[in-house]
DNA sequence: TAGGCCATCTGGTCCT
DNA sequence: AGGACCAGATGGCCTA
C-alpha cells in the first residue's frame, strides 16, 4: 500500500527528509514531506505542533525528523516480522492477504494445535482429520478450536 | 456510506 | 542526550 510510495532505503529517507528541511526552509514546512507524502497532506508540522522555525533553529524539528524516519523503520521491521509470520499459518488458496490481528490469532490457534499434537504423540494428519471429525474428546474444549483455523485446516492437502 | 485496516505523525515514558 | 517503544490521533484506501 502506502509502502510502494519508498522508492529508497530508509536510511536514504532519513538523510533526503532531513536535508530537504535544511535546504529550503522558505518553501515553507507545509509540504512536507516532498511528493512521496504517503498519508497525502499531513504536511509539517502537524496541526497543534508546536515549533516551526523556531524548532528548526533549536534543532527540535531535525530531531522530531529523525524521530519520524525511525518511527517507520521501526514499523517497516514489525510488518516484516508479520510478512514472515503469516508464512507460517493455514490460509485459504484463495484468501488475500490476512490482517494483522486476524494472523495473530490465527498464529495463537495454530500453536496451540501444534503443541497438543506433539503432547499426542500421533500422527498430525491422521489427529487432525480426527479432531474435524469430532473424533477426540478434547476438540470442543482445544484451545486452537477456532472457526477460523479449523476451517483452514480442512483445505491443507496433506500429501 | 460506514466500518475495517493501515501508515504516519506525535508526544510521553523508559532505557542505555 | 538520544534511541526504542508505545498509544492516541489522523486521514487514506478498500470493501460490503
Amino acid at each position: 500500500m502506502e509502502e510502494l510510495c519508498y522508492g529508497f532505503e530508509q536510511e536514504d529517507l532519513a538523510s533526503e527528509l532531513l536535508s530537504w528541511a535544511e535546504e529550503d526552509p522558505s518553501a515553507g514546512l507545509d509540504t512536507f514531506p516532498p511528493a512521496c507524502s504517503p498519508v497525502g497532506q499531513p504536511a509539517w508540522p502537524r496541526p497543534g505542533w508546536e515549533g516551526g522555525a523556531e524548532a528548526d533553529s533549536s534543532g527540535r524539528l531535525r530531531q522530531r525528523l529523525a524521530a519520524n524516519v525511525r518511527e517507520r523503520k521501526r514499523m517497516v521491521n514489525i510488518n516484516s516480522a508479520f510478512d514472515q509470520l503469516r508464512c507460517h499459518v493455514p490460509t485459504f488458496p484463495y484468501e488475500k492477504r490476512l490482517s494483522k490481528i486476524d494472523t495473530l490469532r490465527l498464529a495463537i490457534a495454530y500453536i496451540a494445535l501444534l503443541g497438543e499434537i506433539l503432547l499426542s504423540g500421533c500422527d498430525p494428519r491422521s489427529y487432525v482429520e480426527r479432531c474435524l471429525k469430532g473424533g477426540l474428546p478434547s476438540r470442543e474444549q482445544a484451545t486452537w478450536n477456532t472457526s477460523d483455523l479449523t476451517a483452514r485446516l480442512s483445505w491443507i492437502k496433506w500429501d
